[in-house]
DNA sequence: CTGTTAGCGCATTCAT
DNA sequence: ATGAATGCGCTAACAG
């Protein structure tokens, strides 16, 4: 007891029972055939020694690991959160092992997470990239995204390789949201971006083209970037675009870290939501419940969903990799209580 | 290529730069000694055949595996993100792997989990652990917190068994925040609680007997309980409060997931923060920052590095276990705007 | 500095 | 239904 390594293998279990590490292996793994009798004495020596299997030694025999990885950017970004729970859940449903990574946007990092993945012998990994300004380091390292393991892309399509990804309609959502506000009469519409994400910059298009679709110039000035791990940032962020754009009636948030400290510098700067400011932000989350904002709602559980059930349909049949698949899942306007007609 | 089990082997690797499979796997597990020259062939021939270290084998050999697994009972509370992304953090400056592991509060699925970590043999769990009212199914299950893989508890302090411990003064917390509520001329103060927690309890011992000392007697309808998980719960709880005691001027929340519920809640019973109901919520996060609500601040990165750095010690030198080490660390009242004085 | 050999703990033939 | 023998991929111990 208390060894630094369980010295206590198959093999002792075995001779406890007075059977062959074969048969005490059968029980143990439940595997073939055995004897009432035989399981029983198994399962004694098993408790009295507190044996424990050995997974690294059962895996390397059996090329199996039964454990698919889902790696992300930040666990603190509660949208991901959401994502992850499903896949635990579906993963589990379907008996297999999860492993979380957490890349903190470096990718670096990821590339580094992803080489272990693939020594650990995962069966698949579900991948929402880490952000870089230099795609080379990916391209110098496209090996880690292109081994003999399946990776389900979300919230992101890649361009590099070929991969499967699910994503929402973020195009759809941004030209939802701004129709929206257009629809209620606002004409200079401000956005609010980390400028960090490939999704934050479908949004931003779809922006774009629902103001082109209807008629209003967009100005250079109405697109703010902010770093999303700060409220000085976001806050800063949104009074500088108010100043900078006196008329401007309504703000799209596209990134759901943005959300708080938008609210906060909107407050600072002396305005109110949504009397002289309508805002959307994107993602459902405490705060928008809590302060009543109008959203654009993904379904974040769905994602982790359709991500694990491709994710295993790769593992059990290769081949299904050749047809391609990407979803584009549907996007939701949740209207609360932040825009005003005007 | 394309695989499903890479076949490549160090032994390939070998072959292929014209050594033997020692020093392939010297280069590439970077230890013992070798030449440049073969170091660079054997690089090469990694490079030409995509090969990865199978990692179980490696560990199954070297008995090491250099991880740490932290499990909490949710990654959607921010308090426990915040811990893993600081044991993340630690544990890379130390050169170890981290699991992350997610027991949706639910004791058997941690159960389950510890064993499958012990399979693993991580070198060392941190653990917070899943509430339970039958304490019995951990008594019955006891091995898998008593193995020979050290267990550092966060959040909890164990009674059942000798472990290390790590926690914030959870009655300190709640004796200073009752205590500040009086000051500010508060006597009938309710409180909020999910009941299901360890450190819950400890806060409203504090509460009680801050209550106490100050010469206010404690109404049991001034204690409620509630769901964290469920906007409507919480909300429902405090107007209920509310309700049942229509001279509370003040509201202790000890639970993080009952805040935005809890101010939900004060609104529609039409009631104003601070004018009417001065609020104390447990754990700063973004929702406390925005609405500006005085927090019982936890040090939640302190935690995580605290919790790595004993856990490793344990791992390098397991005669440390026999001084038990108990961590309450100190927490702090952070004022802002919710609390009124009377 | 490099090669040979053995064996980590287990699952899987193939016998019986 | 059970046992004996083999080898998964790798590192460690020992030679040379």
């Amino acid at each position: 007891m208390n060894q630094k390594e369980s010295p206590v293998t198959i093999e002792d279990v075995a001779k406890r029972a007075g059977v062959s590490r074969a048969t005490a292996g059968r029980v143990i793994g439940n595997y073939g055939k055995t004897s009432m009798a035989v399981k029983e004495k198994v399962m004694n020596a098993v408790k009295e020694l507190n044996y424990s299997p050995n997974a690294m030694a059962r895996s390397l025999r059996s090329k199996k690991t039964n454990t698919i990885a889902i790696v992300v950017d930040r666990i603190s970004n509660h949208f991901f959160v959401k994502v992850i729970e499903a896949i635990e859940k579906e993963a589990f449903d379907k008996s297999y092992s999860v492993i979380i990574c957490n890349t903190h946007e470096d990718v670096r990092n990821e590339i580094t997470q992803l080489k272990s993945l693939r020594s650990r012998r995962v069966d698949a990994i579900i991948l929402a990239p880490a952000y870089t300004k230099d795609q080379k380091i990916r391209e110098k390292n496209i090996d880690a995204y292109e081994s003999d393991i399946p990776i389900v892309f979300i919230d992101y399509e890649p361009d590099e390789i070929k991969a499967d990804s699910i994503t929402s309609d973020n195009y759809g959502g941004g030209y939802k949201a701004t129709e929206y506000l257009i629809g209620l009469g606002h004409r200079n519409i401000g956005v609010l971006t980390t400028d960090k994400f490939f999704t934050e910059k479908e949004r931003v298009s779809g922006y774009l083209d629902a103001l082109k679709n209807n008629n209003i110039e967009f100005q250079s000035t109405w697109l703010i970037q902010a770093d999303a791990h700060e409220f000085g940032q976001s806050s800063h962020a949104v009074k500088e675009l108010l100043m900078l754009n006196n008329d401007i009636t309504a703000v799209l948030v596209v990134n759901n870290g943005l959300c708080a400290g938008t609210i906060i510098g909107i407050q600072e700067f002396g305005k109110k939501i949504p009397e002289d400011i309508s805002l959307i932000v994107w993602d459902d989350s405490e705060i928008t419940e809590l302060m009543n904002i109008t959203t654009i709602a993904q379904f974040p559980e769905f994602i982790g969903k359709v991500a694990v059930h491709r994710a295993i349909e790769l593992v059990n049949d290769k081949s299904k990799a050749e047809e391609e698949v990407k979803k584009n899942l549907s996007i939701e306007l949740r209207v609360r209580k932040s825009c005003k007609k005007i």
